[in-house]
DNA sequence: AAGTGCGCACCGT
DNA sequence: ACGGTGCGCACTT
């Protein structure tokens, strides 16, 4: 019950936040939140993560930051090529989040999401949904509550939607100052996404540092697990293409292999990157792999900033900032 | 101090 | 040209 009631809410809040043209991050939605319900900070984080999994809420990546969006009024306008592709996507998709539910669940993606923005990881569009078959944003959440019913429509902005698990560190991290857990966890949230979302900054040798750095925020899934730190470290100071994303995500390979047939075409689609965790990834790796050479150097900024958030929201506080630090040193 | 409103620049379509 | 987004500032509570 108190489900549909924070779906509520959340999406209340991001739309007023949105409406207020402030963006709708972890941190204003936890805080509008509690403000508004007295829901703490954290429950309202596991709520949205919920959400997000159920695709209610879309976690995007814009201009370098998380932002989430209420997916029922996420509609894209113009996009022809992809309502063809939509159908499939549609089918892909509620396959892709069930897939991504279950790994999720297990943690099974990996941190890598590789998205870059220089190639246009955006070809995941797959998860891109119809608004048009919501019929309407109030009806459509009620009905959409129970069932994870893939619904969202999806946005245009050059965002990349990944993370589907875990908006901010599930348990554990917590500052050592901060008494109640609550606001502890989502300060944590939104220390995560600051470090992590900070970005930005593209290398000077980049060779579009676009200002939307759109990388993949694939994170959430994974606050310690998987990362391999050493390797994308190494990379991102290298120059070299390869192996990154690829190796990347056993386990989302496993998840999504089968699919990953099919969606190549896909990936070229559209801009737009709204996806689900494994569809992301999926599209990630196939992309890769079909090109053959991977967009090495976003990719692994974009990682190394996941890691180090994560480090620093999962454990130790203390090196929190130093993980922040570190990354942008990096950069 | 925190919440709010909004001008503005940016971006993709 | 248009619409979406979010920063940054000023205003309100």
């Amino acid at each position: 019950m108190s489900e549909s009631k924070y779906r509520e809410w959340i999406l209340d809040t991001i739309d007023s936040l949105r409406s207020r043209k402030a963006r709708p991050d972890l941190e204003r939605i936890c805080r509008m939140v509690r403000r508004r319900h007295g829901s703490e900070p954290d429950r309202t984080c596991a709520e949205l993560e919920k959400l997000i999994q159920e695709q209610t809420v879309l976690k995007v990546n814009y201009k370098g930051s998380i932002s989430y969006r209420n997916a029922a009024k996420v509609q894209r306008r113009s996009r022809k090529k992809d309502d063809v592709s939509l159908t499939t996507a549609a089918a892909r998709r509620s396959a892709a989040v069930e897939e991504a539910s279950h790994s999720d669940l297990s943690n099974g993606d990996s941190a890598f999401g590789a998205a870059d923005p220089d190639e246009d990881l955006e070809g995941d569009t797959s998860m891109t949904m119809d608004t048009d078959s919501n019929p309407d944003e109030e009806g459509a959440e009620e009905s959409r509550d129970g069932q994870d019913r893939p619904s969202p429509s999806h946005a245009r902005e050059d965002a990349s939607v990944r993370a589907v698990s875990a908006p901010c560190s599930p348990s554990g991290a917590q500052p050592g100052t901060g008494p109640s857990c609550s606001s502890g966890s989502a300060r944590d949230c939104a220390a995560s996404q600051k470090a992590s979302g900070r970005p930005n900054s593209l290398p000077p040798s980049s060779p579009r540092a676009l200002p939307h750095n759109d990388w993949a925020y694939d994170s959430a899934a994974s606050p310690v697990e998987h990362q391999h730190p050493g390797m994308q470290r190494d990379k991102a100071v290298d120059t070299k293409p390869d192996v990154p994303s690829r190796t990347a995500s056993p386990c989302a390979v496993n998840n999504v292999k089968k699919e990953a047939g099919h969606k190549v075409e896909d990936s070229g689609l559209s801009s737009d990157q709204l996806v689900p965790d494994s569809a992301a990834r999926l599209r990630d790796e196939v992309k890769n792999g079909s090109d053959g050479r991977s967009p090495a150097f976003s990719d692994n900024c974009t990682f190394k900033k996941i890691q180090v958030s994560y480090t620093a929201s999962d454990g130790s506080l203390l090196n929190g900032d130093k993980g922040e630090e570190i990354s942008v040193k990096k950069e």
